[in-house]
DNA sequence: TTTTAGCACTCGCAGGCTGGGAGTGCTAAC
DNA sequence: GTTAGCACTCCCAGCCTGCGAGTGCTAAAA
């Protein structure tokens, strides 16, 4: 994608792109005539050409021009401006991730409901995750004679809970005992190890009690589920934000959003995508010849901690998505994020995202 | 409300209202007349005199008979029949929540995803809770050498988790002493049980250390802070099930919903109230004068173990909404989870809600 | 060769008009 | 009390129309 464009051309592009995402309606050759300071129909022609080259479409011959996919694509890498968050916006927004930052689940919630409001679309957050999940701790507590909480840590932080029925007379004690049994085995397991000491249930020393081994047979289907269902957890926010813009007048439009975010395109390949790479991911309307996304363009980051626990985040807005603050403010969330579970995990200092 | 109506318009108004729910348009007298085995004209007579008794409307002279609230509200309590789901429903459903059992905080959406699938409607539910949280088991896990997790279940099976910055050279088995010395203490205790420990914190038997006692205060933030956010917590689903109504045509309407599921009208009175009532509640239009709703209906019930956790559960939907389905769900899943709560806290027999 | 003015042409859109259809309300007869 | 008949009301979809916004093209100017 280098186009050789003239200086000129490169200009009436990006003016007519800034434009488009702005007001919504397709741009005139009179309105860019001023501030290019040359005719309409000296603009007329140069948009003829860029139409041409595929960056730019009209619908019908007495309308404005509108971008095309490659046209966007052009216009993000190589002729927006980049627009940092302002300080004060990042001190807002440093400040309300300080103020919730012992309470390691409101950070999902935060962030997306972060997102929405300073890109203005919706967001999308999954929760950090290790590539594969390690045993951490276990504790076992008594809820009453005849179940029993089993509290699982991973080792990223991750709680899960589950109840087992309790065998009769169980007593807090040997519950506990049981616990830390199991602790000092699993230390660090992965799912595969676990299943391996359940089944060596016999030989191990002191030997499992029967209790133990269902305990380890859940704690190994638990961990198992939870890296199955690795993206099935999406968190999302800022609906209402969208609903706003004027792509959004026809109801039509909701109940794709809705299943895009709950279960369609996001999951299949764009999360996983942008679990693989670095820095911020734009997808733009249907690069991806996914169709539901036609009329929608993603960006997306990476956050967290390499090798310990990672997530993605990003927003899903109309194709006209203001791409210079969205871009921007992923980006910002991320490090704020990756800052959150660096300061959580580690000494390591490679927790930054470049780009 | 216990208009004196003839059989005959008693059975009119029930056809009337059947009728629009069904097909969302308002009822022609020439639609009834065959049915009721009467002319038309007569029907309209009738017809006349159910609008004169405030239960139907109609918009304009030349348009069918609609219900107003007044006649929902008639038609809920005395016309219509019940239908309970079928017992191959109640199987379905049981097995769904058969399968998740053991997974605590997978009930809840389990309970809106079936809700609003089996009522097409829009469910909320949120999770049980008592009505004073109290304590029943800390843990302290050391995540790394600068943060420890604190792992905090309540009475009622709730996990809250935090971190909070670790001493130097903190192992973990001070932090388990720790934990040890604070479960023995803090056994079943409240919010202000807890805040008065940590005054008293120098006289206790053996004296709490200042890690402890910064330990007791996070507790206490966190039950309370609990406490406070007592209904923030709705978990909501199915909106795209509703979005085929006719009604929401228009994208003004989506937004009111989600307004009203994130946080309007939805926590200040109805779930309180929903809590502090038995049985379904049913709650039509504008009834309770609040605006939003003034184009919805709500079925909402109160499920969980007396004493030990409590929670709401129901749908909303428009006006025109199928309440004997609505009605016979909401009272099918408040059972179903009641009978959950009740195997994992009690022998108590109680658990079953009474209409 | 590039730019510009001028003009014809296309298209969308809001507004007004119209006819038909659906339904009621009323009246008078059964 | 019920019904047929009819006038009347109102909605709605379709059609036309005029206007405004924009373009594309051409020929002249720079």
């Amino acid at each position: 994608m280098n186009l050789d464009l003239s200086e000129r051309r490169r200009r009436i592009l990006k003016a007519v792109i800034q434009q488009y995402i702005e007001t919504a309606t397709p741009v005139a050759s009179q309105d860019l005539a001023r501030q290019m300071g040359v005719s309409s129909a000296t603009v007329r022609n140069e948009m003829s050409a860029l139409e041409e080259a595929g960056l730019l479409t009209h619908m019908h011959t007495s309308a404005g021009r509108v971008p095309t996919d490659t046209g966007y694509r052009f216009f993000v890498e190589n002729l927006m401006d980049r627009a940092p968050l302002s300080a004060q916006e990042q001190r807002t927004i440093k400040h309300q991730f300080y103020q919730v930052r012992s309470d390691f689940d409101q950070w999902i919630h935060l962030a997306a409901a972060v997102l929405s409001r300073t890109a203005h679309a919706a967001a999308v957050v999954t929760p950090p995750r290790a590539y594969e999940s390690r045993f951490k701790h276990l504790e076992l507590i008594a809820i009453n004679d005849m179940t029993v909480l089993m509290v699982l840590v991973l080792h990223e932080g991750t709680v899960k809970q589950q109840t087992l029925p309790a065998e009769p007379d169980t007593i807090q004690d040997q519950l506990s005992r049981s616990a830390i049994h199991i602790n000092s085995l699993c230390e660090n397991a992965s799912v595969s190890a676990i299943r391996a000491l359940a089944q060596a249930a016999a030989t191990s020393e002191p030997p499992l009690s029967g209790f133990e081994r269902t305990v380890l047979d859940m704690i190994a289907r638990s961990m198992q589920q939870f890296e199955d269902q690795m993206n099935e957890l999406i968190h999302h926010d800022g609906l209402l934000e969208m609903l706003d813009q004027p792509e959004f007048m026809h109801v039509g439009r909701v109940r794709e959003v809705l299943s895009i975010l709950q279960g369609g395109a996001m999951l299949d390949t764009l999360i996983p995508q942008a679990l693989a790479s670095n820095g911020v991911q734009v997808i733009i309307g249907g690069e991806h010849g996914r169709d539901e996304l036609r009329d929608y363009s993603v960006v997306l980051s990476r956050y967290g901690v390499d090798g310990e626990a990672t997530g993605v985040l990003g927003v899903l807005g109309p194709r006209r998505m203001a791409y210079p603050r969205s871009i921007s403010t992923v980006r910002y969330i991320a490090t704020v994020m990756s800052d959150l579970l660096n300061d959580l995990y580690g000494t390591d200092t490679k927790a930054k995202e470049e780009l």
